[in-house]
DNA sequence: ACTTTAACTTACTAGTTGGTAAGTGTCAAT
DNA sequence: ATTGACACTTACCAACTAGTAAGTTAAAGT
């Protein structure tokens, strides 16, 4: 059957999602999966040969998840201002469970990252910017946001801070995040 | 003599300093060292025995380079705008030279390293917040901040920016940074 | 019954990693 | 002249890395 081999495979790439999130891609290893999965290291490279293989699978998966959640965003809600409440609420989620944000996770190891690699990660990371700034530009047609604010620069403080909280959240324990989210909505959001 | 010892020392965390900055404390090793040096690797060893002895000692040095940056900054202006313009140009400077933020790069391998190490880069990450915490908490006693503003929150935005920014500038380009610290100037300061 | 294919395992290679033991040359102090 | 510390080098080691070649097993297709 066709299924079972996509499986595995997804099974693969799920767990290397994990791993990277945990240990970075420099760090972790084909050994590792292996030993998680019960199956020999041979087996992992018959699904995906090499490692970039398996690091370009984990980029494709990242981008669809991105998209899902975009998607999910804009046509779940009509009200704008939910969204970004879904947004922040999606995200913040995420950090209580200690998941780093992983396309950060993807960012640190750059340098040591095959070329091919960087290209795809440098597009996700473009993608997820874009997004970000389409909402914030709609947000501020709508009259939601501040006269002051410009969406592209609002785009990378509010993802700078999702990265940066969950960093944080380590050291500084769970109640920095909140605090983080709910001061930006003060500066952002236009009070009525 | 006394410093031809303390200098090669130093040279090694200097240019460890660089290759974390580089490629992260998993992905960097001895053999890098070594080569960059024109020495042995085991020479290497005679100065640090162990990898997580030379990451202590890179630890201090940045902790050293910490409190003289916020000493400078908090004795040469009196201004907040000033100092924090000071901050940012600072490690502006860095970001034109694609160094990222260290602490940032070690907290990536946070999970890789000896707990040792994770204590240490645990209490640098506070003192850096807690410095900027002081600092935005200073400025709000002075009236320089809206009334909205809790200085624990905007100190975590300013910082996570700072590392935000010094990301998104290899797939962003240069304009994005200021983009966003003149974004939360705005945001931030009390306008008269 | 035969062939093919998917999904493995066994057994390996070559290179790199952090780390060590033992020896070498240089130099200053005695 | 001898000692002793310093700053190394040579020559290792065991563990781990990505990656490969060849053989095995089970199931599906013909």
């Amino acid at each position: 059957m066709e299924n079972r081999k996509e499986d595995r495979k997804s099974q693969i790439i799920d767990l290397t999602l994990h791993l990277i999130q945990e240990k970075g891609y420099v760090a972790f290893s084909y050994d590792d999966l292996a030993k998680k999965l019960g199956v020999t290291k041979a087996s992992i490279h018959y699904h995906f040969e090499k490692k970039e293989d398996l690091g370009i699978a984990v980029c494709n998966r990242l981008e669809q998840q991105l998209k899902d959640m975009f998607y999910t965003m804009t046509h779940t809600y009509v009200d704008l201002e939910k969204k970004l409440h879904f947004y922040v609420t999606k995200k913040a989620e995420r950090i209580k469970e200690n998941e780093i944000c992983l396309i950060s996770a993807l960012q640190k190891d750059y340098e040591s990252l095959p070329a091919h690699l960087q290209e795809k990660l440098a597009s996700l990371s473009r993608m997820e910017l874009t997004y970000m700034i389409d909402l914030f530009q709609e947000a501020k047609a709508k009259g939601l946001l501040k006269e002051t604010v410009d969406p592209v620069a609002v785009a990378a403080i509010f993802l700078s801070c999702v990265k940066g909280a969950l960093q944080y959240k380590r050291v500084m324990g769970n109640d920095l995040a909140p605090k983080m989210f709910n001061q930006l909505k003060d500066l952002l959001l236009q009070s009525q």
